[in-house]
DNA sequence: CGTCGCGTTGAATCGCGTCAACTTCGGTGG
DNA sequence: CCACCGAAGTTGACGCGATTCAACGCGACG
């Protein structure tokens, strides 16, 4: 029994596409959306070439999306987050084009895109908002280019952690201390670093007094140092 | 005098916004729209930070978009084409958020972000190639992110060759010779590369018979060997 | 003719990747 | 609950690719 899940009761909704409506207009949005059981770690969602039915958001957990190279490596593209929307590139051609795994258990809501882009339709403020975070993800992606090409990997891990910590604080959760759903690997895939690059960064930040790390979990001790690191 | 140029008889209404319109909707869509002055390389169309009014799309030449950092310094994040749309960075929160600089002599077409959404209500194809499209960048940003992170200088460079050929094929030119209307120290930038770089791989690929390069002026010899390259 | 932006080339430096050894974590089964 | 084993993380030594610094060539333009 999960019908007590709803787009009016969701606390992300500010993030996500709920965002420009009015309580009326979520209702008929919620009407659309279905909720996807639980994902286990390691989960695939979507998986690159299958037709495109979905977009899904999140709603707890955290997931990773990747494509594949020509050798068949990982090629860390994503990282998502509680509110966020998942699924734009099957949107280009009805296909998917990555693949997006869950890193923990995760919840996922399941919006049809067909429904969706009828609705659009009836709701400006529905086809304004998803317009929003497509634009809006699609600056994040070229600005992390632009940052990554032009930075050292202390400056891109340094990024990384700030970026990761106002991200939670958008979310309600704490900006100081939080648990890497991801391993270094996959920060280190993400950012372009090798795993010995970023665990090296870590320690060093870490003697700094910077931030403290226990496995997954991380403690920002100097937000302010951190992100003129970052510059 | 020049009421001649329509979305009707543009040759790159397929990869624009009219792609998925009728002949009447088209007409529809290009009552919105205005022509703009020609740009005149250095010109400034966007200037981040302004209320953003219009996107535009580039009806011939070319032009580079990017933010500033923390020193004033460049970093490009985009070079654009006929065909292209720019300006989405401005729908997040109506302001634009980089610079877009002609890069030669340039037309636009200047579309009113606030029509082009009231028409998006009665065009269900027009509402699906927008969000089209800034799925499409969204995904190759994403994917030139993977790619810049995990590769070499020269497969960059290669990959930002094959890009660009198949741009240029794309929009009916030649996909072997074709002038580069940005500059080494751009193209740099934009890999995260150095300029010195940048002119010694030319001088290797050049030497291994792969293209030749005159100036601003490249011809491709060997493409199937340089899409290999790129990886 | 001189200047300035752009491009090329060489030499020296260094940041990060690679390889390798080792430790710690976390899950699974007895 | 503990023992075990593979995955994940850490640390050090070494090498290489790309940056940096510097000098120079070339064409455009006043």
């Amino acid at each position: 029994m999960t019908s007590h899940i709803h787009c009016q009761n969701c606390s992300m909704a500010p993030l996500c596409l709920p965002y420009l409506l009015n309580p009326e207009q979520i209702e008929q949005l919620d009407s659309i959306i279905q909720r996807h059981r639980p994902l286990q770690k390691r989960d695939l969602v979507i998986h690159s070439d299958d037709p495109a039915k979905f977009l899904y958001a999140v709603r707890s957990g955290s997931l990773k999306s990747y494509t594949l190279d020509s050798q068949g490596g990982e090629q860390i593209i994503d990282f998502h987050l509680p509110g966020d929307l998942i699924g734009f590139d099957g949107l280009i051609d009805g296909n998917y084009r990555s693949y997006t795994q869950a890193l923990e258990t995760t919840m996922l809501c399941e919006i049809p895109i067909q429904s969706l882009d009828q609705l659009s339709t009836e709701l400006p403020g529905l086809r304004r908002q998803l317009l929003r975070v497509v634009s809006s993800e699609l600056y994040s992606s070229k600005t992390l280019l632009g940052n990554l090409n032009h930075h050292s990997a202390q400056q891109r891990l340094a990024q990384f952690f700030v970026t990761l910590s106002s991200r939670f604080q958008q979310r309600g959760l704490s900006s100081r201390e939080f648990r890497l759903s991801m391993t270094r690997a996959d920060i280190g895939n993400y950012l372009g670093l090798s795993v010995e690059t970023i665990s090296r960064l870590l320690t060093q930040l870490q003697r700094d007094g910077l931030l403290q790390v226990q496995n997954k979990l991380v403690a920002i001790h100097a937000p302010e140092r951190l992100r003129a690191l970052a510059v």
